[in-house]
DNA sequence: AGCACGCCGACT
DNA sequence: GTCGGCGTGCTC
């Protein structure tokens, strides 16, 4: 018998299966989709490797090597994740062991590690071995320790043994566990002076269905001590065993929420839903229009059927709030797969997914990959998001993935937003998916009033230069009423610098092409893109002027503008800075609630944030995100603007919205004060027709970095020979261009934008291109290939 | 990735 | 002549 195996070991000449022999000790254990421990390469190196399929004989002329050891009991990808990552492989142009390492928990990564074995009495006395007889060895030993390691091999003095890590273990804890006695009597065989033992004895008496309790339990609540246990256990009327337990991620624990009456729109919608079979909902709802009670309801119906469900939110919509929701109404069968878990947590979770104990699955992104069978029904709230992208390999979007998986299990998949991505809309138009509307909401509330606030006029200026008049007064009126507010700095590719008033001079990161961002508190000048920091300088390093002002817009400084314009409000600020400890976030949020008049943040603040006092939201520079360079920024605009509208005034007060802007006469900040998705849609399709880009037509980008830039440029514009003749017109293919950041970590990069429609040549060559990326990387290349990229930039 | 093989320059 | 520098190529 032998096993195809595919190593852990990503590059493209070992990107395909190895033939394996399987030890006739294994073989009646040994399936598909288990994880293994192979020799791999010249020495006796072991690696980790997964078992893609099963055969009796092998077309391999060479001398075949048996498999060391199995990692898993059960296999930890079944039939449908092994085709689905094979797939993916294909799709994002990846590594298929990238790809199933991806869809696993991080724990399931093995770890390697390598020792040395002293085979003489001599060795082992060295220093080096210390008396021991293995010496574990890390990566970075001195030269001189290598060479002697390399000198006892050859004298076969050592052995070099290496050793796969399997992280991922179940948690066990001690328990104490009856025995089959009659307790009572024992009682009578009990020293009168051992109270201690006879009231762990009056435990199991007086609970008669008690089986076991955790030894910690016993400890710490019932304060026994381990003497008295022990004591007890010793004399075998209780027994001492180790079980498993389940980490337990904390989550509040609110009462179970019973299912609402829908309106008749919401009940045309879930009725569309559960009758769609295999076909995709679109479903289009505005903010407050109730989406998240249809799609619970949905889940309900498909549970009852015996089936499962799989619903995916954007990461920063994970709120404890949202989890509580879910967990209310269908309790203990869900499972929540969230970037806040740790490792082990994660694992758990994972594992009560695959054992069946969970079927209903909330998460983020990653989440779409969770080994649920049986899938009833595929949820993708916020369908438009753009973090349901990954942004590095495998470049893989959520919403891709789980259309195949819903194609897999012929069950509906719901795509739900206010705001559709327009190639979802689009889609819809043309009845490839259903598209469901949700035109009203639940409280038949008026939306909020939007003002757009034009910067360029001096009549709307104050002494704060990031702050206008009519924002200003509505703010001051707000806090009289002792209502709360929330202002949103739209930071997408924006960022506070360091400007010299004197000569203009900005301070640049030494690596990057970029300005360095002013962070006040800590008191440095910062890089986001390769980390580097510096302090603050108080002279201009080129005109020697004390004139130094901060330039461009962070939320420290708008934090400081408000502080002087209103000395009382009591202002949350939320950003990277400020929510990067554990719960950040959380804690920030029930401050604002409880305790707090303004909330400041970037793109965080705009996403399902309900708080019922809020009745004034403020958008200080909606123009940031529209003068980026990419097709899609009217668009992300657009959905920004939208979704942080709806957090104006949604209980029993009306809310205002002011939109500050330099572009007041532009149609996405114009159609979003108006919250008209369908007139944005119209013209945004207008565009993308004539410019070309999706829907309708697909992109590939493909990125080439160097740390010379000419030898950059030369491969982009190779790749882009070499790619022309397959393209069809009015395909295209644009560039190499540089990219508005040409420098990152001091590599220049190149961009080629490939605007396609079904074009297999054009894939069979990516796949070309992707084969000689091994050969580039040795040459200092770093080549991306990015399938349907999302930033442009 | 990580290791062996192999081909060149500076040493006992 | 040999030790060791790293460029090249292979791993069932």
């Amino acid at each position: 018998m032998y096993a195809q195996i595919i190593v852990d070991v990503p590059t493209q000449q070992t990107n395909h299966s190895f033939d394996y022999l399987v030890p006739a000790a294994l073989q009646d254990t040994i399936q598909k989709g288990m994880r293994v421990a192979v020799p791999f390469g010249r020495s006796q190196r072991l690696v980790q490797g997964f078992v893609v399929d099963l055969s009796a004989s092998t077309k391999f002329g060479g001398s075949i090597k048996p498999i060391d050891h199995l990692l898993d009991f059960e296999p930890v990808l079944n039939e449908e994740l092994l085709q689905l990552s094979q797939w993916l492989a294909q799709q994002t142009f990846s590594f298929w062991i990238s790809c199933m390492q991806t869809m696993l928990p991080n724990i399931m990564r093995a770890k390697y590690q390598k020792m040395a074995v002293a085979l003489t009495a001599s060795i082992k006395a060295n220093a080096f071995f210390q008396g021991q007889s293995t010496k574990i060895l890390d990566n970075k030993l001195p030269l001189a320790i290598q060479k002697q390691l390399i000198t006892w091999k050859k004298h076969e003095v050592i052995d070099i043994k290496y050793l796969v890590k399997n992280q991922a273990q179940p948690l066990k804890q001690w328990f104490i566990k009856r025995k089959d006695y009659d307790y009572s009597k024992l009682l009578t065989q009990l020293r009168p002076q051992a109270k201690k033992q006879r009231q762990l004895l009056q435990l199991f008496i007086d609970q008669p269905q008690l089986r076991t309790i955790s030894l910690q339990t016993l400890l710490q609540e019932k304060h026994f001590t381990a003497a008295t246990i022990n004591a007890v256990v010793k004399k075998g009327w209780l027994a001492k065993v180790k079980q498993v337990i389940w980490r337990k991620p904390t989550t509040v624990n609110e009462g179970p929420t019973h299912a609402l009456q829908l309106t008749l729109q919401q009940q045309a919608a879930y009725r569309r839903i559960i009758a769609a079979h295999d076909q995709v909902i679109l479903l289009e709802g505005i903010t407050g229009s109730g989406k998240t009670e249809v799609y619970l309801q949905s889940i309900q119906y498909f549970l009852a059927q015996g089936k499962t469900a799989l619903m995916l939110v954007p990461e920063i919509a994970l709120t404890p709030q949202m989890v509580a929701q879910v967990r209310g109404r269908f309790g203990q069968q869900v499972a929540v797969l969230h970037s806040g878990l740790s490792k082990g947590e994660r694992y758990d979770e994972w594992r009560r997914i695959e054992t069946g104990q969970a079927q209903v699955v909330v998460g983020a992104r990653s989440a779409v990959f969770a080994p649920l069978k049986n899938i009833g029904i595929i949820i993708i709230d916020e369908e438009h998001e753009v973090s349901y992208k990954q942004d590095e390999n495998p470049r893989y979007h959520a919403r891709d993935v789980a259309l195949w998986r819903g194609r897999y299990h012929h069950c509906p998949v719901v795509l739900g937003s206010a705001t559709p991505s327009l190639e979802s809309r689009a889609r819809g138009q043309k009845q490839v998916y259903q598209l469901v509307q949700l035109t009203q909401r639940i409280n038949q509330k008026a939306l909020p009033q939007v003002e757009i606030v034009d910067l360029r006029q001096n009549s709307n200026l104050t002494s704060q230069p990031d702050l206008s008049l009519p924002l200003v007064k509505a703010l001051q009126e707000c806090q009289q009423r002792h209502e709360q507010a929330i202002l949103l700095l739209n930071r997408r590719g924006f960022a506070s610098c360091l400007l010299c008033r004197e000569c203009g001079y900005v301070p640049h990161c030494p690596n990057c092409d970029i300005t360095l961002t002013v962070h006040l508190q800590e008191h440095y000048l910062m890089c986001h893109y390769c980390g580097h920091k510096q302090a603050i300088m108080k002279t201009c390093p080129r005109c020697g002027s004390h004139k130094l002002r901060f330039g461009g817009t962070g939320t420290q400084k708008v934090e400081q503008q408000l502080h002087s314009i209103l000395p009382q409000a009591r202002i949350i600020r939320m950003d990277n800075d400020t929510t990067k400890r554990k719960n950040g976030h959380l804690q920030l949020l029930n401050q604002f609630e409880h305790e707090g008049d303004i909330l400041l943040g970037t793109q965080m603040i705009a996403k399902g944030l309900d708080f019922p006092n809020v009745t004034l939201v403020g958008v200080i520079n909606a123009d940031t995100s529209l003068v980026i360079n990419d097709f899609r920024s009217s668009e992300r605009t657009f959905q920004l603007l939208t979704q942080v509208s709806g957090r104006a005034g949604r209980a029993q007060k009306t809310g205002k919205v002011y939109i500050q802007t330099y572009n007041p006469q532009h149609y996405a900040i114009q159609l979003a004060a108006q919250q008209d998705y369908e007139k944005f849609y119209q013209q945004e399709m207008l565009f993308r027709h004539q410019s070309g880009y999706p829907p309708y037509f697909y992109l590939i980008k493909i990125s080439v970095s160097h740390h010379s830039q000419a030898q950059a440029f030369k491969l982009a514009f190779q790749i882009a020979q070499q790619i022309k003749p397959v393209l069809n017109p009015p395909e295209q293919l644009l560039g190499p261009t540089e990219p508005t950041i040409a420098r990152i970590k001091n590599r220049y990069s190149y961009q080629i934008v490939i605007k396609y429609r079904i074009n297999p040549n054009l894939l069979k060559t990516l796949h070309q291109i992707v084969n000689n990326v091994q050969v580039d990387k040795k040459r200092g290349f770093l080549v991306a290939i990015d399938n349907e990229p999302q930033q442009m930039e």
